[in-house]
DNA sequence: CCGGTTGTTCAGCG
DNA sequence: GCGCTGAACAACCG
């Protein structure tokens, strides 16, 4: 479910609830729940792939992971992690990570790190990029203090995009390639989220989850590489590695 | 029915 | 303190 993208259409969705009273709390959150009785949402906000409930004093981080799912207005057999009814409709999380931020958000998140949002900056993410020369750029594209919201389908996709070979360092990319990166990377979330919401995501993927290299017609590699040891899909003919050591 | 996954955090260790 | 590893969490699909 939960790339960047999918959490800015979960935003979208919710905005009838904004400026709305929470009228009843439920679910099997941990977290003391009842603190939202009552409460008015002031605003929903998302940075990367969390979302971001905001009221007066304190904020409700709902992070999906990797099996969250919600629905609006409708519910399902299994048991909601937090449930939120409005006098208009409710909002039910599932398998979801729920907790309170008492912070003020701008102390906690980096907004232009953020590859969806209007305040992303490529400049600073080519700044720290430079700053971690040795950082494979398979594990880059997934470093959310960098690109917060690309997860795996975007990592793969967007190496594919570069004809970049997953194991590249950065300090192997010329500055060219480096910035052609920084921008394909917010380029393909934007095509993620036109797609996924006209549910033909999975039939514009290139790479990710194929077998056969569109460009090349040969079979792509699979494999579990960088620190995140995260599936990766890649062609060995056209994705080049640009210094074998 | 089992294996796998669009993700993150934390404990434990060297 | 750092980096690395493995476990934990948990739902749905094929």
């Amino acid at each position: 479910m939960p790339e960047g993208p999918s959490i800015l259409i979960l935003k979208e969705l919710v905005q009838p609830f904004c400026g709305k009273k929470i009228l009843e709390v439920t679910g099997n959150t941990k977290q003391s729940k009842e603190r939202l009785l009552n409460c008015t949402v002031r605003s929903f906000k998302s940075w990367g792939k969390q979302f971001l409930i905001c009221f007066d004093d304190f904020t409700v981080r709902i992070h999906l992971l990797l099996f969250g799912s919600y629905l609006i207005n409708e519910t399902k057999a299994a048991q909601p992690r937090l449930s939120l009814h409005f006098e208009n409709g409710l909002i039910n999380f599932y398998a979801c990570s729920v907790k309170f931020l008492e912070d003020p958000l701008d102390s906690i998140y980096d907004w232009e790190a953020d590859i969806l949002s209007q305040h992303w900056n490529p400049l600073a993410a080519k700044v720290k990029l430079l700053k971690t020369p040795s950082l494979l750029v398979c594990d880059a594209l997934l470093t959310q203090d960098i690109f917060a919201g690309s997860g795996n389908i975007i990592k793969n996709e967007v190496l594919f995009r570069e004809r970049l070979h997953p194991l590249n360092k950065i300090e192997d990319l010329n500055v060219v390639q480096l910035e052609s990166l920084i921008d394909a990377t917010r380029s393909y979330a934007f095509d993620f989220l036109k797609w996924k919401k006209n549910f033909e995501l999975k039939k514009h993927w290139q790479a990710h989850n194929r077998t056969i290299c569109p460009r090349c017609n040969i079979a792509f590699k699979r494999a579990y590489l960088g620190k995140f040891k995260r599936r990766t899909f890649y062609c060995s003919n056209c994705q080049i590695l640009y210094n074998e050591q």
